[in-house]
DNA sequence: AGACTTAGTTTAGGTTTTCTATGGGTAGCA
DNA sequence: TGCTACCCATAGAAAACCTAAACTAAGTCT
């Protein structure tokens, strides 16, 4: 008998909540980007978990990892418990720090649509300072620390959403290019822009416009959509564009687009606000400004 | 605006957990007691969590510390989210570590109770390893990771607990000493040994048996039963005896209670099992070799 | 086949967090 | 007035945590 060694610990927490993010995303690369560590963070947390409870609880595979019993068995009651903090704690944080608004969005979002409109938006907040976080997939608003997201996505219908304008692809370019741009067939001689985010865009476009992409297309990605804009502005290529991030491009005619054929997309700029925030915090006043 | 600083960070779930168990036993000392650390440990800890949260959850006071209208909000649900890891953390870890038992007990009963029959209950464990943690208080058993707990105290009739043997209090000494003890009213002239645990138990006995301890009474106070135990067997005074923790030693004839009044208590010798333990466990085996 | 891609692992190393150990301070108790 | 029971503050030590970079392993183009 030992008596009085080291006390048996409890579970280690932030392992568990990282256990939880990978298991319910299925993936510990999703789980990195949900809670901002690297990939291998997780991985080793993981592997705490799975040394404290003596059971392995994701069985790996090259093409990712699949639950194991034990794993699937404690996944259910940890999303209800990591839920049930997060909607506490937010509660009392609106209290102390009201003053406080972060807002999650794609760092195109944050530059080409949010920019424009930040005056207005810091009149109406008065003193509330106002934070942006650049993000390239939208956070889990029940678990990250934001009051608003605002992402080009599908709208899931629930409540804390609204859709701030239906999205849409149509080509732009500077207006010198669309002098000598009469028909879709003129694309296969100039250089198309795309954007890594939404690689798929041009062809979507393409079929829709009934026009056949050239194997050989020389097209230039960037993984920034606003160095994208920047270099179409220059006359140095087709940019294939959302229209909810050309808009103020067309407006000013700094851009134009050179074809009528626009296809419409399902997925939408869509403001959520965090379920936590309260109806009187600095939070919703933002989310008023942007929809009206 | 600021574009990507350091990302807003969730709740620090070490620290909710210290908060946690400073709520809900309303003290940070015996959260400190809990958790198995220092109090300072709990009071940063929960700077932590009021520093993130933006207010105050406690009301510091010299004699104790109350918490606040937010602190006293959010601990329902905290305590339900951690009681929900604990159960399901509880249930896989009984799958892999099933070879371990840890008790945890009081030092005085691990000592005197428990050691006499470690041969017994080895025999029936088999290959499972079994660890004793000597704990001035009960821990709740909804948290601590021990599979079972022995405790002299009140029972709360909740069915998870076993009552091995009701407790009474009687003076015991050595053969030597007792005979020169006719009547209660010797005792004055005579040292009375107390543990610092009970150390009203004296006063109650007394009480008992019509019987008024001096103020100038000599008395010798310890900090571990085992060590007063040892001093009354060589002679040196009267211990106030606990009959679960005296029994062996009256049964051997090593000491002998020089009075007939014993006083009954409502506090019992308790056997806990963890709630999240299982029937097929080796924490069980234990259990029912100790009832029987 | 060979080159790329995706997903997770591993290790070393440095940073950050957390804990303990001390030395206060304040109120109730005797 | 001395004791005891609490909690606070600080600094150094210990533990936990994260990143970066190189690596394994199984697809998938070409």
């Amino acid at each position: 008998m030992s008596i009085s060694p080291p006390r048996p610990k409890g579970p280690p927490l932030n392992a568990l909540r990282a256990f939880e993010a990978a298991a319910r995303l299925g993936s510990f690369a999703a789980a990195a980007e949900e809670l901002s560590v690297t990939a291998g963070a997780i991985s080793q947390q993981i592997k705490a978990v799975e040394t404290w409870a003596g059971c392995p609880l994701f069985t790996r595979r090259a093409q990712g990892v699949v639950l194991t019993g034990e794993g699937a068995r404690i996944l259910p009651p940890l999303t209800r418990a990591f839920d049930e903090i997060s909607r506490a704690t937010g509660l009392i944080r609106a209290h102390g720090a009201k003053q406080d608004v972060n807002i999650a969005a794609l760092p195109s979002i944050a530059q080409l649509w949010l920019q424009p409109r930040l005056s207005a938006i810091r009149a109406a907040l008065g003193d509330a300072s106002l934070s942006v976080f650049a993000l390239e997939t939208a956070p889990d608003m029940n678990r990250a620390m934001f009051d608003c997201s605002l992402f080009l996505r599908v709208p899931t219908g629930a409540n804390t959403e609204s859709i701030l304008a239906q999205d849409a692809l149509l080509p732009v370019c500077a207006p010198s290019v669309a002098a000598r741009l009469k028909h879709p067939q003129n694309l296969s001689s100039e250089t198309l822009l795309l954007d890594e985010t939404w690689r798929e865009d041009w062809r979507i476009w393409a079929t829709a416009a009934g026009f056949e992409l050239a194997k050989a297309q020389r097209t230039a990605r960037y993984s920034l959509y606003a160095l994208a804009l920047a270099d179409a502005t220059a006359g140095f290529g087709i940019l294939l564009g959302r229209r909810v991030l050309v808009q103020d491009a067309l407006d000013t005619g700094t851009l134009v687009a050179p074809f009528e054929c626009e296809v419409s997309l399902d997925a939408a700029l869509v403001l959520e606000v965090s379920a936590t925030a309260q109806p009187s915090s600095a939070a919703f006043d933002f989310a008023k400004v942007l929809r009206s």
